[in-house]
DNA sequence: GATGAATGAGGTTTCATTCAT
DNA sequence: AATGAATGAAACCTCATTCAT
């Protein structure tokens, strides 16, 4: 008996292995179409296709596209999350530690640095947050994650505000609007191509733009571009060593 | 002999104006069409219903959907360019007399203007740049518009350098970067989720970050926050009272 | 009155002659485009654009699309048979003195010699008689002029019999089906470039086969081949030197 | 273990079945309308409909009309190949015994027995032959597989006088161009107008030209039609009783 | 779990024809 | 006589989805 109750675990644990695997190659593949061709651009024949797997598939598994295309978003955005976390934690063991300021700039330059080399799930990220502009939009957690990252990022000013590492006349709201526009914007000028720049020049200056905006005034100095103050290295420091 | 000139030329001008109006018919329903349903979403049939024509006349006359489009992302974008220089002239009938950080300033509060309180035409313009993130896009004569702009903020940028009213240690091709990716990024936050925020605030801080960004610092004193130096009234200004 | 009579005639005439010449170069450019794309896939639009006119003129003078091809198999038929009958003619001032049997020689000849170097119509007419295979088909008038083309040839045969230039025992039905589809499939086998040879060996042959299939037995010798009887000159003999 | 793989293999006959029978049946209803209205005249939808299936069917199958088109005149050519060789075993066992003359005429009999009764099949070949004519013609293999028609009837004409069955002083390549246009124009003689001529008396003339074009002339005697040597009995000998 | 055959709605596009000029 | 704007039917094709295997 018990020999049967194991193999019966095993041969659930694998099939819940084999599909577990063959959501992913799914998601895989979507995300490389949907980054090449759009979210409509997109058939589900294809993803099974570039998957290596049969035609009906994608639907077999996940029901419908728009399930798909939501899982698909919902497993990029925690990809990047858990990027954005891991970060943090290779700058600072105890995020307790770190000032509000501090968090903003390695957000910042988290994304940038994710957007300099990005994944197919990232790239499709950005696909399907473009595809989320008209009124009417069709990819489901988009827009609710995003209200998230904008009122994470907020939060994260007003922390700053309380440990005085952001000025006080800063407005959390706005400020968290124009940053997540600037960090959104930025990435879809660089995968269209049609800025064609040096992108560790971006990050530098994004750096010094976030410190000139945020952080508070030095006895009659200038905020940050001179006399950065004592900072955690920026993520890209390394790579400009 | 005038009479039939005067038939030929009436009859030519009122089919050449039938022809026009029903272009500008179709461009209008096509722009509020997008803007609600994206470019796929947006069928040449459900263009032609809206404009109370028939299903044919969006081929008839453009040809092709792409070309259909690519016409009413020109119009949006020319028209976008003629309300920027129509707020300039209002600012100052002299273009020479104005410096290249103000041209800036007025850029930036003139798209953030725009998108507040946006035309079909400017929505639709939005969701069409977020419909060329995929690789293979469709949409054409977007990418180009995209990089012209690029690089006419960056001329403006350094010639704000030349005329000594944008510090020198600026890159103009980073800003630019940052200044249009901020810009887009921006609207297209508040299209999507308009409820969420002030947008009163967020022109006043954005004014407020270019001048932090690129003013030069007075005698020790700070950018343009507290002492903003002598400006040109914002565009806001006058709807902030 | 005279002049007022004299002045509308002639207007009439020019009217008339305009139009007429407008018909032909219809008609021309329908030749060449359905010589190349075939019935189906010549547009009237099409047809206007080659001629140099507007879209709206075919309709405009041949009232649909069915007529304007009908119209032009026919001219394209009268044309040949006006070339058959040149070719007749100038071979022998008076047809009475020609034999059945020379007259099929001249005008299986005649029609090789046509479809040797056709001109538009001539490639259009065999183009529409193979857009008559389907059974129900479109193109008016082209069976029925296939018919009298058969029957033509079969009454040439029989008069050829009572001329005793032809073998009595011969069919004249069923020689003229032979013959008219030898001459068709070879029309369209040239034209499809699917028989990649030489003409003039074809055409020898061709006349060569006649003599034997029709000319009767001169006393224990065999019909045309060794020793061709007293014939009129081929056509294609001032060809061939 | 045997059950799973019988199942599988009985699922995947069955699968395989359900498919090679619908293409069977497109192609079926495919000749029918492609004989009725021609290639251009017959829609995808409509095959669908007399197939008794739905119209999105014949584009799954075949990926594009035009491809649906070519298989099934790869049908049936290979349809017509196969029964001109079983007509031809039927005459004679061994085929190293049958003289090139006899191939000849068993080649020019069996068609013509095909298309005095043409099934659907027979009947879509001709008119996909005739909607080849145009020079931009789109039904692909068709011209390709003209060529080698008259490239083997060429052949077996030359082997024929090899074997000295055929005259040395005919030439192969114009002979088979005659002899291949002849058949073809005949066909299409018969379909476009199938009542005005009797198809048994047009069978023999032919078969009489066939001999007196190519047999040699037996001391002093004429070819074929008097004393037709020792050959095979006609395939039409049979019907004719 | 996986395959792929089948459906049918919907998209773009072409085009003959009608009609205002 | 001539133009070309407008219509609407119909074509091919794509594709999400359903269902039998």
């Amino acid at each position: 008996m018990t020999g049967v109750t194991v193999s019966a675990e095993r041969a659930r644990r694998t099939q819940a292995e084999r599909r577990s695997r063959s959501e992913e190659a799914l998601l895989d593949a979507a995300a490389e179409l949907i980054a090449e061709r759009g979210v409509e651009g997109t058939s589900l024949a294809s993803i099974g296709g570039r998957a290596g797997v049969s035609r009906g598939l994608p639907t077999h598994h996940f029901g419908s596209k728009d399930t798909l295309v939501a899982r698909l978003a919902q497993r990029a955005q925690e990809g990047i999350a858990a990027a954005m976390v891991a970060n943090l934690e290779k700058q600072a063991r105890k995020l307790d530690e770190v000032s509000g300021l501090e968090v903003v700039h390695l957000t910042v330059d988290s994304y940038l640095e994710i957007f300099e080399h990005p994944t197919p799930d990232e790239r499709a990220l950005l696909v399907m947050w473009g595809s989320t502009f008209p009124s009417r939009s069709s990819v489901e957690g988009m827009v609710e994650a995003e209200r998230r990252s904008y009122e994470g990022l907020a939060e994260v000013i007003a922390s700053g505000q309380r440990d005085r590492s952001i000025r006080s006349d800063v407005e959390p709201a706005a400020a968290a609007v124009l940053l997540l526009g600037m960090i959104r914007g930025i990435a879809a000028l660089i995968l269209t191509d049609s800025a064609v720049t040096d992108m560790r020049s971006v990050r530098r200056t994004c750096d010094e733009w976030v410190t000139s905006a945020l952080a508070p005034l030095p006895d009659g100095g200038r905020g940050g571009v001179g006399a950065p103050a004592r900072r955690l290295r920026s993520v890209s420091d390394g790579a400009a060593g």
